[in-house]
Parts: structure tokens; C-alpha cells; sequence
RNA sequence: GGCUCCAUGGUCAAGUGGUUAAGACAUCGCCCUUUCACGGCGGUAACUCGGGUUCGAAUCCCGAUGGAGUCACCA
């Protein structure tokens, strides 16, 4: 009988969410789902200094929006909380275990000061690298006794040997072995008595029963320290999937230092969290029928996390532009309108059919505020060349034009009824009289109603949405324009 | 620089010893169309290199090269 499958998404609240930190927190919701587990959500707050307001509530709201619910969590009691590693400071629990460590000898207290350890440091192509010397790993049991005493300021580090290897197993990069000397011996309790990350991390999956550790591959160097704490704890090692980098177009991690997008970036860019989601989840993974457009629940059906790639993959815009234009097309008129609508009131003012609008947009566009510089021409007739009323492929000029507007706009002002049904039914009879080709006729008429060479929707669509009023009077300015134009030849 | 990981078109990505090396995005061309978009059809484009193992290697091994990650009282 297989263990019951438990993962956890254990962020920092430091702002928003990148897209790497989703899709990680995708990828443990999965393994866990896909196998009926629990997936929990734990807040490390451990670092007092980076704490940000609010940043809570975007992982909450983050989660939520994309559907990544989780089992246990801070507002969710699984029996094995607190959820956040704050308040399980406050309960003694890392000091606890870490005392234990240094009863065992695997841990030790240091009392070194940021000078000293400053004067460890060593520059390495520009990078600055500190390693431990173990200077207080040789202090004699009195004089540990007289500094805790006398309160001097302290940290415990873990004790790792400078010699042999530590080996870990990751399900995805397979057995990784490293030699002990290039493991520091890292702080495991800071000297304001909070747990690092790495030893949090550690206390914590143990004690609220993580069988699958899913994190960034970034953390693929430091996971040997890890195994030495487990076996110093003498605890069972979790299965451990390190999911590849997901980096920029310059092939650099994805970070929110330095700039990239975080996921709150672009819903309010115009992405929607369906779209977000999918491309990310396929960043690392496919599935085996080679079908890109997946839902939630299918990804839950079909992810098999022994089939995450092992390279890096870069964050490709454009296709998630495409791919959320195809979620565009997808969506019911309601939720379209929803998120429409208001980017096209930054546009138009005028009482327009505001949705007729937005249906010629919906197969027109990848994200949303792409909308507004395709549609000012409703609100206002650009100035344009008339120029434009030329063109090749249809067949068409100045001359042309002028003569089929002006026959065009008496017919046009009797007719009362505007709708795309009409025009056409109008337009098209108009066409088969005149002995004109279709594209003669509307070409001009295009160019007349929009001053544009190319338009969402044609000439139907526009005048149905202008109405009759603002369609005969733009259609006047072009008669007026074409005229002004010939009489200056 | 040490350590570790990675290596199929520009990008994502199938492929686990024998394939004409899939598919998607992008790109280019054609068709459809009153323009644009949608849609349809087609094209260009890849196994980093060098050694092995093997009848046979993108696939296994070694090396080189390249890229990345990491080396904090940050996570």
C-alpha cells in the first residue's frame, strides 16, 4: 500500500508571484492530485527583514484564482500546523530540534561577528564567496557555557565533515553525488533565534508529513545539506523532484529581481489565468497526446511528473500571447464582455453599440488592451491620404472611389435600417448594377467609414456600429476629400 | 574560480538502438476574404563537436565545448 501522497507549496511572502514560483506550486498540486493526495500551503516567513504587507493575501488570492486549492494550510487545519513558520517559532519548535543537533554533534553554536565573517569573504569573478572556517566548532564546552551566559549574540550551524561525499536521489536527475568539503556548514538558527529557510524547510516537511519535496532546480546544489540534516535527525528523505529553470530570453533564471513578469503582472497585462496556467504547466512538461489545450482538471488526469524535462525552458511570450488569443476565442460571450467592455470605454466615449464592438475584437485580438489602438477610429474619423482610396488588388483609384461614393450616398440615405443584414443585401445589388467588382465598391466605402487600410470587421460591421448619421457624414467627408484632392491636379 | 546540472529547429517539445527525426509558437508563401483577423494548405528550419560500444546511435559510454544554477544570519 502506497503512502498517502503529500506535497506543499511553501512560499516567502515577499510580493507577487513569478511565474517560476507558479509554476512549481502547479507542479506539487499536480503530483499530489494526480495520485489523490493532499497539497498544503505553508507560509516562511522566516525572514523578518523582507516581509512584505499584503503579500499574503496575493498568495491566497493567487492560489485561488488559479485554482490551486489547497488541503491545509494557515486557514486550513490539517492537525499538523501551525501553518506558518512565524508562529511555529514562537512554539520553540526549530530551537528544539536544532538543541538536538547540537547534542548529537551534528550541529554547533557560533558566535563569530559579521566582521569576522567578513573577513572570510573572497571575490570570485566578481562574486563574493564566503565559506566557514569552523572557527567556533573548536570552542571548549566552557567557553560556549560563558558566552550563552554572558548573551552574547549566536547562531547554530550545521557540522558537515570535510571529507567524503553525500549522495541524494531526485526522481527526475536521478542519484547526485557531492564531496562534503563543498558543503558549508550553513546556518541552521539565526542570532534573532529564527530558523533559515534551509532548516526550516527541513523541520517542517518532516514534521507535517511531505512525502514529495517539488521545488526549483535551484535548489538542486544546496539539497545535499539537506540529506545530512535528515540523517543527522535520522528522519526518511521525502522523494525529491527539482523541476527545471524557467528562464528569461537570455536564458537567466526568472527572477523577480530582476524585472520579469510575475503572474499578477499579467492578468493586469490582459492574460487570462486559464491561459497562464496552461502554458505554464506545458513549460517542462507535455503530455503524450500532444494536445496543448488543457484545463485544470486534465492536467491533474494526465500529469506524470517522471516526464518533466530536465533542461531549462525559456518564457516565450508570444506563444503565451497565442495561446491566450485562442483561450479569447473560446470564452462565452458573458466572462468576454466582462473583461472587454472596459477597454473599449477607454476608447469610446460615444453611445455606441459597445458590444458589436467587441465582438469583431474577439477573434482579433491575444490580450486584451490590444483592443484600444484597433477601435479609435469609432470615436473619431483619423485624418487619412486619400491616397488610401488607391489600391491595386481591388482594382480601384480616386477616380473610382469618387464616383461610387457619390452614387453610393443617396441610396444610402434613404435606406433607414443599418444592420449588417441590410448593407449587404443593399450594397451587394448596388454592386451587380453598376457592372463594379465587390472590392471597388468596398474598398471606398471602408476607407470612407474608417480613414483606414485595414479594420477589425469591413464595411458592413463599421456602419452597422456608426450608425446612419455618422456613416453618411464620413462618407461625405470622403466625397469632400476626393473632390478637394482631383481639383488641386 | 570550486561544485552540480543541462544539451533535438529561433522558442516549447516528441523521441529511451533501426523513424522520410512528430507536433505547437514564430517566420515565409499560397488560398479564402471588401481590408485586418479567423480559417485552410504548403515551405524554410534541429539531433553542439570528437572519440568509442554496436551490424546499426539523436538515443548507451568517455572526453571536449557551450549554457545554466549555486557557493548569505535570502528564500
Amino acid at each position: 500500500m502506497m503512502k498517502r501522497i503529500r506535497t506543499r507549496y511553501a512560499p516567502s511572502p515577499t510580493g507577487r508571484m513569478h511565474v517560476g514560483n507558479l509554476r512549481t506550486a502547479l507542479y506539487a498540486y499536480l503530483i499530489a492530485k494526480h495520485e489523490g493526495g493532499d497539497f498544503l500551503l505553508r507560509i516562511e516567513d522566516t525572514d523578518q527583514e523582507r516581509q512584505v504587507e499584503g503579500a499574503v493575501e496575493i498568495i491566497y488570492r493567487t492560489l485561488q484564482k488559479t485554482g490551486l486549492i489547497h488541503d491545509e494550510g494557515p486557514d486550513k487545519d490539517g492537525g499538523v500546523g501551525p501553518y506558518v513558520q512565524s508562529e511555529r517559532v514562537c512554539e520553540g519548535i526549530y530551537m528544539k530540534y536544532a538543541k538536538q543537533l547540537v547534542e548529537k554533534g551534528e550541529a554547533y553554536y557560533c558566535f563569530c561577528t559579521k566582521e569576522r565573517l567578513e573577513s572570510l569573504k573572497q571575490t570570485l569573478e566578481g562574486k563574493e564567496i564566503t565559506v566557514y572556517d569552523k572557527h567556533c566548532l573548536h570552542l571548549s564546552p566552557e567557553e560556549i557555557r560563558a558566552n550563552l551566559e554572558s548573551g552574547m549574540p549566536y547562531v547554530i550551524r550545521q557540522n558537515t565533515p570535510n571529507e567524503g561525499t553525500t549522495t541524494f536521489h531526485d526522481e527526475l536527475y536521478g542519484d547526485i553525488t557531492v564531496p562534503n568539503a563543498e558543503l558549508d556548514d550553513m546556518i541552521l538558527i539565526k542570532s534573532d533565534g529564527f530558523p533559515t529557510y534551509n532548516f526550516a524547510n527541513v523541520v517542517d516537511d518532516h514534521l507535517m508529513g511531505i512525502t514529495h519535496v517539488v521545488r526549483g532546480n535551484e535548489y538542486l546544489s544546496s539539497a545535499p545539506k539537506y540529506t545530512r540534516l535528515y540523517q543527522a535527525f535520522g528522519w526518511e528523505e521525502p522523494v525529491y523532484v527539482h523541476c527545471p529553470l524557467i528562464t528569461d530570453e537570455f536564458k537567466k533564471k526568472l527572477s523577480k529581481r530582476s524585472g520579469h513578469s510575475s503572474y499578477e503582472d499579467l492578468i493586469e497585462q490582459g492574460f487570462l489565468d486559464e491561459a497562464v496556467v496552461n502554458y505554464v504547466a506545458l513549460l517542462g512538461w507535455s503530455p503524450e497526446d500532444n494536445d496543448e489545450f488543457l484545463t485544470l482538471p486534465e492536467l491533474v488526469e494526465k500529469f506524470d511528473y517522471r516526464k518533466i524535462n530536465k533542461s531549462p525552458a525559456v518564457f516565450d511570450m508570444v506563444k503565451l500571447r497565442w495561446m491566450n488569443g485562442e483561450y479569447i476565442k473560446k470564452m462565452d460571450r458573458e466572462r468576454y464582455y466582462e473583461r472587454a467592455l472596459p477597454e473599449i470605454r477607454k476608447v469610446v466615449s460615444k453611445d455606441l453599440p459597445l458590444e458589436k464592438i467587441a465582438d469583431l475584437m474577439q477573434s482579433r485580438i491575444e490580450t486584451f488592451p490590444d483592443i484600444c489602438p484597433a477601435i479609435g477610429f469609432f470615436e473619431e474619423l483619423p485624418e487619412y491620404d486619400p491616397a488610401l482610396y488607391t489600391h491595386k488588388k481591388m482594382k480601384t483609384d480616386s477616380e473610382i472611389s469618387l464616383a461610387v461614393l457619390k452614387s453610393l450616398l443617396p441610396m444610402l440615405e434613404k435606406e433607414e435600417n443599418y444592420s449588417v443584414e441590410i448593407l449587404r443585401a443593399l450594397l451587394t445589388g448596388f454592386t451587380a448594377g453598376s457592372g463594379r467588382k465587390t472590392g471597388q465598391v468596398l474598398w471606398p466605402l471602408r476607407i470612407a467609414v474608417s480613414g483606414l487600410a485595414s479594420t477589425p470587421g469591413g464595411a458592413y460591421e463599421i456602419m452597422e456600429i456608426l450608425g446612419k448619421e455618422e456613416s453618411l457624414e464620413r462618407i461625405r467627408r470622403g466625397i469632400a476629400l476626393l473632390e478637394q484632392q482631383k481639383a488641386s491636379e
